[in-house]
DNA sequence: TTTATGGCTGTCA
DNA sequence: ATGACAGCCATAA
């Protein structure tokens, strides 16, 4: 309709922060989507990530929920590969299967390059 | 156009 | 610590 849609990179938005995130570094869906302007649209990060187009180089695998978890999806054994690539990084899992979100939570450099 | 759902989040018990 | 309810916003039908 005649409303704006705002941008149609919206998809692209996303896709730019998750692209972000270096490796052994993990972020949840709401510090993405607060990054990517969307606010709380959390849920349309994951959204997003699943109408994922084929062939991304999007490590969509480094973003998890804020319980520091990976999504509990449908496809059983999805949950195990998503934490095995984590694990190949250097993320480290506890026996629930959980991340140190305190300590592999990825810190988005508000604009200064930042390197510690 | 509207309606329904969802890879979530945050608070309350 | 976990379990349940409601809120938020975009995509799909």
């Amino acid at each position: 309709m005649a409303l704006k849609e705002g941008v149609q990179g919206r998809y692209e938005r996303i896709y730019a922060v998750v692209e972000q995130i270096p490796e052994g570094r993990v972020a949840t869906y709401g510090q993405v989507a607060a990054m990517a302007k969307l606010g709380r649209a959390a849920r349309q990060v994951g959204y997003a990530l699943h109408s994922l187009p084929e062939g991304s180089d999007l490590p969509w695998h480094r973003v998890i929920n804020s319980r520091g978890e990976v999504s509990p999806r449908a496809l059983p054994g999805w949950d195990g590969y998503q934490r095995h690539l984590l694990e190949e990084e250097g993320v480290e899992f506890d026996e629930r299967g959980r991340v140190d979100l305190e300590r592999f939570r990825w810190e988005p450099a508000p604009r200064a390059t930042r390197a510690r």
